[in-house]
DNA sequence: CAGTGGTCTAGACCACCGG
DNA sequence: CGGTGGTCTAGACCACTGT
C-alpha cells in the first residue's frame, strides 16, 4: 500500500508527505510529526526530512515554527513566481526589433506624492525621465521614472538617449528591496497618444519601487500597450 | 560597522557573496570559483555555501550548473513572487463583511474558446458557475468559472448558493499546476452593472487555469473592482 | 573523462518559545 | 524547562555535462 516504494530523496519525501497531506491524514491546523520522527519512518536522515519540509512550507502548504511544530495551512491558492523581463528582452523574444526613444529628461523637486511614497524629504531634487518602448512601429511600454539623486548621483551624468534608464539602473545600482503593484488605469490624453490608443482605453500599469538597505532608489510607472498580459505558470 | 567579520551562517556567506557580485569582481557570464574553493577561503563546510549560491541562484542572481560551475547572470529586475490570496481573506483583511452571491449555474457543453485554452475535447460537459465576491455594499470581484465535470464530477452536487466554487474547489480538488494571466479589460455592460461602474472603465483581470497532473481542472475568469492593486514586496 | 554541483548521512549544537 | 526546527560539519557518493 506505500506504493511510493521507500522515498529516499528529499523530493521523494516531498512527495510523500504531499500525498497524504492531500488523503486528509492531518487535518487542517493539525500537527505533523516531528522531523525525526518522520525520518525514522521513512529511513532517511533528519536533514532530509527538513530539506522536504522545507520545500513544502515555501510552497505555503504547511507552516512551520520551533517548538510549534509543523502545521497543516488552511489550502490557498500556490504562491505564483512573477518574472519581470527586461523590457528589451521581452520586445525580442516577440522577434520585432526593439526601439527607444526618450521623451523628456529634466531634473526636478520631488513632487508631493513621490516624496510621500518614497518617504524622502519633500522637494528632494529627483531626476524625471520619460521615455517609450515600442515593438518596431508598435508601442510597447510607456515610462515614466524617478531617480533619486542622493541615491544615484551618477544618473545626472547619464544621457539615456540610448539605453533606458530601466537598463541602466540595472546595472549601474544595486538594490535589495523592490516593491511592484499592478493595476488597471484608463488611458489620459498623453497616454493615448502615446500609446495610439483612444482616451479612456484600458491599460495594464505596473509601479515599481526599489530601495537599497532602506533608501529609495527609483519608482518607476510603466503603462503597457493594450493586450499586454503578464503571465505566471507554476 | 560589523565589517563582514568572518561569515559563519549560510546567510552570511550570501551576503559576503552578493556583495563581491555587486562589486563587480565577476563580470558578466563569468565563473564563480567552485563550491569548494569558497568553502576553504570562507573557512565554512561545502555544504554551507552550497546554500548560500542555492539561495543565489534562487533569486536569479547567479545561474548553476554542473559540470558548467556557476555563473554570473545579466542584470534583471528581481523575480517577484506574487501571493494569491483567499478572495475571503482578502476581504475580511479590509475590515468589511465578506458577502457572496451566486449569479448562475449551469452545465454546458465547453465553448471553441474554452476547449482550446484547457486543451478539452470540443463539447466537453462543463459547469459554469458566475458569481459576486462583496465587501459589504461594495463589489469586489466578479468571477466567472467553467469547472471540467470530467475532472470533478462531484461539482454537479455542489449547489456553489453559499460557498464560492473559488474555496469549494480549493479543498474539494487537488492540483498540481497553475496559471495565471493578468491584464487590463474595459468594462463591458454586465460588467459595469455588476461592479457598479460605467461601461469601459478599465478593470484588472486575472484569468486563471488549473491542471492536475496534465488534465485541465478549472478555468476562473477574476474581475476586480476599480482601484483595485496587486502589491508584491521583495 | 574529470570536474562540477546536487544530495545524502550521521552527528552535533543552538535558538526559540509553548506549557 | 525541554522539545522543536534551523543550521553547521565532515565526509561521501553520484549525476551530469563541458571539453
Amino acid at each position: 500500500m506505500t506504493g511510493a516504494a521507500r522515498p529516499s530523496g528529499w523530493r521523494e519525501v516531498r512527495a510523500a508527505l504531499l500525498a497524504r497531506l492531500r488523503a486528509r491524514e492531518w487535518g487542517e491546523g493539525a500537527r505533523l510529526p516531528p522531523e525525526a520522527a518522520l525520518a525514522a519512518e521513512y529511513g532517511v536522515a533528519r536533514a532530509t526530512v527538513n530539506r522536504a519540509l522545507a520545500a513544502l512550507a515555501e510552497e505555503g502548504v504547511v507552516d512551520r515554527r520551533r517548538r510549534a511544530g509543523t502545521r497543516v495551512r488552511p489550502p490557498a491558492p500556490p504562491p505564483a513566481r512573477l518574472a519581470i523581463p527586461l523590457v528589451r528582452a521581452e520586445v525580442e523574444a516577440t522577434g520585432a526589433p526593439y526601439r527607444y526613444t526618450l521623451l523628456a529628461r529634466e531634473e526636478l523637486a520631488a513632487p508631493e506624492w513621490l516624496s510621500a511614497r518614497l518617504g524622502l524629504p519633500s522637494g528632494a531634487p529627483v531626476l524625471h525621465v520619460a521615455c517609450l518602448h515600442a515593438a518596431g512601429p508598435a508601442p510597447w511600454q510607456a515610462e515614466a521614472r524617478w531617480i533619486v539623486l542622493a541615491a544615484v548621483p551618477a544618473a545626472r551624468e547619464a544621457p539615456f538617449d540610448r539605453v533606458s534608464p530601466n537598463e541602466w539602473l540595472l546595472r549601474a545600482v544595486p538594490y535589495s528591496e523592490v516593491e511592484t503593484a499592478i493595476s488597471a488605469v484608463a488611458a489620459d490624453a498623453r497616454l493615448a497618444a502615446l500609446l495610439g490608443v483612444a482616451e479612456g482605453a484600458a491599460l495594464l500599469r505596473t509601479e515599481r519601487t526599489t530601495w537599497h538597505e532602506g533608501r529609495p532608489v527609483t519608482h518607476a510607472r510603466l503603462t503597457h500597450a493594450p493586450g499586454y498580459r503578464i503571465v505566471t505558470r507554476g
